[in-house]
DNA sequence: CATCTGA
DNA sequence: CAGATG
């Protein structure tokens, strides 16, 4: 039940770069391992052919972790994830430095104009598709029919070029700075923290990934430098002494001690009601709204479902920090926004370039594992995440919770700071920049 | 997985 | 609501 990240295919966006993946610059059959993928973007955006496109592109990470140089056809299929056809293809490349089907799409029309057409941010396989058969096969032509895209789209076309472009970490930093100092003058504060590859290291990054929580999480006083470059960065904690409750008294799931931050937070956890959608659009009783903060305190109805409140004044909440960026002339367009995910466009004037940008806004309770999760990289969370079943607790990007032998997750475990998730599964602490897998 | 879109 | 996208 572990996720397959299958999904992303358009590179996943903050790393890609100088990293690892299917074709990291050093391995070995590093060449192999790229005509797979281009046969994997084949499948995926011509032919549609999701299994083939998966097997092409599972086979390239099993060649990207092996260590040597393949030889053959028979080395090849050896491998796990490389069959017959796979290993044919392999044998062909190595002796005639070619592949016949690979030239062959590299010229085909339909191909060439849908890989073109699937630059822009917005349009994958099927728009492209569809574009296609509206006659469109390129870029200069899609900017003549732009009735025919949607706003994200219309985004996408209008920043092509600068959204294919890495950002240097220098610029991201920039970024950084310019969003604290806009923030820093809403009423409601916000811790904030930029994860992806950026927070591990990297000197380029394919967007901005920025998690905020609002205040409280007994952050403010410990300031611990755990980070790389003691500068900005998070305010992370970690400072904590009695770092975290051991791993066993944890399993009981009991109540604790020490936290007991400040208000805002949602203390109880209640199930589900599907009937929240309903109520998302307003407070029926103007329920002492009055209140400037969006904080979700004072429950005036007790019964009344917290959720559904918390959730509208999650979307306030981020909605009102777009709006503090697009006031201070940081954010620039808007993909899409919801109560949880920013996607939109940003730029610091001193810079030409737009770049992309997400913000994402995370109950206090959920923002280490927050952090953890979209820090990354891919293989570190996946990695963690069995480690952390083997030692029974189950992660996500929300919580850790402790694995009933019975099966079913426990309560989630109180987390203050990143340190004790890896405390919790025993684990080492991992700089972020130790997280590069 | 969160969000948008169109039917 | 399903399908597309990132």
């Amino acid at each position: 039940h572990v996720l397959l990240n299958f999904a992303y295919y358009k590179m996943s966006s903050s790393d890609s770069g100088h990293r690892k993946g299917p074709s990291a610059k050093d391995n070995p059959n590093y060449d192999l391992c790229e005509f797979l993928m281009e046969l994997s973007a084949y499948e995926r955006n011509v032919t549609r052919n999701t299994f083939k496109s998966n097997a092409y592109r599972s086979a390239a990470s099993s060649l990207a972790a092996y260590p040597t140089r393949v030889t053959g056809a028979k080395e090849a299929s050896s491998i796990k994830g490389i069959g017959k056809r796979i290993s044919e293809k392999i044998e062909e490349f190595l002796s005639t430095g070619k592949l016949k089907k690979l030239e062959k799409i590299r010229t085909d029309d339909t191909s060439t104009a849908l890989t073109e057409l699937t630059r822009v941010s917005g349009v994958g396989p099927a728009k492209a598709r569809q574009l296609y058969d509206a006659g469109i096969t390129n870029i200069m032509e899609l900017k003549k029919r732009t009735e025919l895209l949607t706003h994200h789209q219309l985004i996408g076309l209008k920043y092509v070029e600068d959204f294919e472009k890495k950002i240097p970490r220098a610029e991201v930093q920039t970024i950084e700075r310019a969003i604290r100092g806009s923030l820093s003058n809403m009423k409601q504060q916000y811790n904030m923290t930029v994860c992806g590859s950026y927070r591990r290291g990297s000197e380029r990054s394919g967007d901005v990934d920025v998690l905020l929580t609002y205040d409280n999480v007994e952050v403010e006083r410990k300031t611990v430098k755990l980070e790389e470059s003691s500068s900005s960065l998070t305010k992370e904690t970690n400072a904590k002494n009695e770092v975290a409750k051991k791993r066993k008294d944890i399993s009981d799931g009991s109540s604790d001690e020490e936290n007991h931050n400040k208000d805002n937070i949602n203390t109880k956890k209640n199930r589900k009601l599907k009937a929240d959608q309903k109520y998302t659009t307003s407070s029926p009783s103007g329920s002492s709204s009055d209140n400037k903060s969006y904080a979700t305190n004072e429950s005036s109805s007790p019964s009344a479902n917290k959720e559904s409140a918390s959730k509208t004044n999650h979307r306030a909440m981020l909605q009102s920090v777009v709006h503090q960026l697009q006031k201070d002339n940081i954010v620039t367009d808007q993909l899409s926004l919801g109560d949880t995910k920013f996607m939109g466009v940003c730029r610091v004037p001193p810079e030409e370039c737009y770049r992309r940008l997400d913000i994402r806004l995370l109950a206090p309770e959920h923002y280490y594992c927050g952090i953890l999760y979209f820090t990354g990289s891919d293989l570190f969370n996946k990695d963690m995440r069995t480690q952390a079943l083997a030692a029974g607790f189950t992660l996500n990007e929300y919580n850790i919770r402790p694995m009933g032998s019975t099966g079913v997750p426990g309560e989630p475990l109180h987390v203050n700071s990143e340190l004790e998730v890896f405390d919790y599964i025993g684990m080492k602490y991992k700089q972020p920049s130790e997280r590069n897998m």
